[in-house]
DNA sequence: TATATTGTAACTGGTTGTGTTACGATATAG
DNA sequence: CTATATCGTAACACAACCAGTTACAATATA
């Protein structure tokens, strides 16, 4: 499985965002990330919609935080992209009769609901701010 | 993301097979998961050559399990897979010049090895006998 | 009016997992 | 020895998903 690097890219967009001095285009941010302009824009759309961002048309315009990173969780950012499995594996159901695959179930699901509740406490610990000022303590 | 039912399938099929009365054939297995011979045989390769089964070519061939289930953690069948990644998400890796991404990553990275930690700790805990006492115990 | 910018749909391409077909190798029944 | 059942494996088809790209409309500013 290839892991999925939204949530990580997600970040690091959020982050030179609120470095940016001013407004920060698509098309900047897009290259700070190797990537396509519409590839931020796409990724951003949700997190317009919750008010994390704001965008603006026209000469100048671009994206802006609009929350204090600091109250801003990687939970946060998590949930805006629409809550993606935080796990690769999950539970076959195919056969939910089977009193073997009930039981494969009975013993996997409390294993993986537990790692998933561990992942995101984890996550609602470290906020935008934490994350932009070790970014920027290290490149001093 | 769609999570990966490789293991969760895997288990099902070890457990039929240690349930089932002399060997099971990939045909027969195919049937009790929905799915065709060649997917089983080619799952199982891999815990053939580790030793945890054996098959049988010609008439009345089929699979048998080579070890004691209470033997078989979840770890182990995990393992026996190729372990693939646990977590859906991972690090974006594209700019490790980039201050920014090394903060995300620095946040980010003990956070997705402790859940997986948490995880393989428990798959270590979990036995093929326990699966399918539990299943047997149900059906009762 | 010209230009810079976002918004979004549509298409492409790569990767992955799964299902299927095909055929060879091998073991057993008779 | 032949017929049959079974595994081993390669090859291909197919769907899903993500990422990249193109294209064009809408909008804000100089």
């Amino acid at each position: 499985m290839k892991p999925n690097e939204k949530l990580s890219r997600m970040l690091h967009i959020l982050v030179h965002i609120h470095l940016h001095q001013g407004a920060a285009t698509s098309e900047t941010i897009a290259q700070m990330l190797g990537t396509n302009a519409v590839v931020v824009r796409r990724m951003m759309a949700n997190l317009r919609n919750l008010g994390y961002v704001q965008s603006h048309n026209g000469r100048g315009g671009g994206w802006q935080l609009q929350r204090d990173p600091a109250t801003l969780s990687v939970l946060d950012i998590y949930r805006a992209l629409g809550e993606p499995g935080l796990l690769a594996m999950g539970l076959s159901q195919d056969h939910p009769h089977c009193p073997v695959e009930q039981s494969v179930s009975f013993f996997l699901e409390p294993a993986l609901k537990a790692a998933e509740q561990n992942l995101l406490e984890q996550y609602a610990g470290i906020t935008l701010f934490d994350i932009a000022e070790q970014a920027t303590s290290k490149s001093r």
